[in-house]
DNA sequence: AGCGTGACGAACT
DNA sequence: TAGTTCGCCACGC
C-alpha cells in the first residue's frame, strides 16, 4: 500500500506535459517539504509506470538519474527521446529549456 | 523507538 | 572541474 506522502508525489508526476523534465527538488517544493531524497525513494517506488511518467523527472545537474522500471537507465533514456527531449552524452539537451516548474495552476 | 539507507541537492575542498 | 561531505526526511527492519 502506498502512504500519503507516496500519492501526493505520484500525483506531481502526472502533472508534468509530455516532452518536459522536471526534478527531484522541484517536486519537494512542490509539495512543501525538504526532503528531496524521500521523493526520489518514492518516485522509484511508483508501482504505476509508465502510467505515471516517472522518466520524466532527473536530477538537478541535467543528468539521468535512475530508472527502476524495465531495461534501467537504457529505457529511460528511449522514453524521453520519443518524447522529444533529446540526450546526448548521458545528460539532457537544453535542460533549462525542457524544465517543467509546476505552477499554481498548470 | 532507534538506525541505516536512498531514482537528491548544494556547499565545500 | 571533479570528488567528497553534510543535510534532508520517509521507510523498512
Amino acid at each position: 500500500m502506498a502512504t500519503e506522502f507516496q500519492r501526493r508525489v505520484w500525483e506531481a508526476l502526472k502533472r508534468i506535459p509530455k516532452g518536459r523534465v522536471t526534478t527531484y527538488g522541484e517536486i519537494a517544493r512542490y509539495l512543501g517539504t525538504k526532503a528531496v531524497r524521500a521523493v526520489g525513494t518514492a518516485v522509484g517506488k511508483n508501482p504505476y509506470a509508465p502510467q505515471v511518467p516517472c522518466h520524466r523527472v532527473v536530477p538537478a545537474d541535467g543528468r539521468l538519474g535512475r530508472y527502476s522500471g524495465d531495461g534501467g537507465i537504457k529505457t529511460k533514456r528511449r522514453l524521453l527521446e520519443s518524447e522529444g527531449v533529446e540526450v546526448a552524452d548521458g545528460k539532457i539537451v537544453d535542460f533549462p529549456r525542457r524544465f517543467w516548474r509546476f505552477e499554481k495552476k498548470e
